[in-house]
DNA sequence: GCAAAATGTCAAG
DNA sequence: TTGACCTTTTGCA
């Protein structure tokens, strides 16, 4: 399930498997079928990544997929099997095949379309035209907490649940301190930090957020348990202090937290 | 067999 | 702030 390092995954799998070729597109549940009529057989031109949006270009136009909480693509080489059960979106060429499920957006846009939704985004840490500089004075200037900023998409884009607890515990800041108290120097380690993580959870295709003396096995794979500080480990010794891990909502989600390590 | 939970977003009130 | 929505997986009867 995905935050935005899941996506620029895909951007770059996409890329690699069906750029440059005609790529024939189904919808075998029909939700999509007249998007998918609409770029059937089309070359793939340019696959793009914006926080938790992907984009495929077909010439003059733009299919765009946002996952949600739900949404999963597959793929496969060869025939893919008989579609089954809630297919939304079936891509195939000679080789090879990818399907979309449970998507909360998948919908072509036209480039000026297109334009309108990647305004509402802020940078993207993933991305090498980000402009740090413009979610920091997004942040300076909000009495919102912190922990609703980084959640926010047009503050950041790209971060989720996980990365936003775990860049808070990394950097010992309390999710609830209002973004105009964050020490600016505070806010560029952190995007600095989340440039690092998200680029290795696109690298490995999960998120690992805890340095290796801090797994219980630093050599071997890493297991899930020991791949993040806080998040979803409530109530369980913090891994520096031995604190219970803490966790109430915040913006609508589950954030956890240190109360030591990141009290203000 | 079914409820609940899950890395997300939007519209209504 | 709440509920609706998209789907799969897990855990409990």
């Amino acid at each position: 399930m995905p935050e935005g390092h899941t996506i620029h995954r895909l951007a770059r799998r996409h890329r690699q498997h069906f750029g440059g070729l005609q790529v024939a597109k189904s919808s075998p549940q029909g939700r999509f079928e007249e998007g998918a009529a609409l770029l059937d057989g089309q070359v793939l031109d340019e696959v793009d990544a914006w926080g938790k949006h992907l984009f495929h270009r077909y010439d003059d136009l733009w299919l765009h997929v946002h996952l949600g909480l739900f949404g999963r693509f597959r793929d496969g080489r060869g025939e893919p099997d008989e579609p089954r059960g809630a297919l939304r979106l079936r891509i195939t060429t000679t080789d090879r095949w990818a399907d979309l499920r449970g998507p909360t957006a998948c919908e072509v846009l036209t480039a000026p379309e297109r334009g309108v939704l990647l305004a509402r985004l802020g940078p993207d840490p993933l991305r090498p035209d980000a402009d740090r500089d413009a979610a920091a004075a997004r942040i300076a200037r909000s009495r919102a907490p912190i922990g609703t900023l980084l959640m926010d998409q047009s503050a950041v884009a790209g971060v989720g649940n996980v990365y936003r607890s775990e860049i808070l515990f990394r950097h010992e800041v309390d999710p609830w301190l209002p973004g105009r108290e964050l020490d600016p120097t505070t806010w560029e380690a952190m995007w600095d930090d989340l440039v690092v993580m998200m680029t290795a959870g696109v690298q490995s295709g999960r998120i690992v957020t805890t340095e290796p003396e801090h797994r219980e096995r630093p050599e071997g794979r890493v297991r899930r348990v020991d791949a993040s500080y806080v998040y979803g480990r409530a109530g369980r010794p913090c891994r520096m202090c031995g604190t219970p891990v803490e966790r109430a909502e915040l913006a609508a989600r589950t954030a956890f937290w240190c109360p030591i390590c990141q009290a203000r």
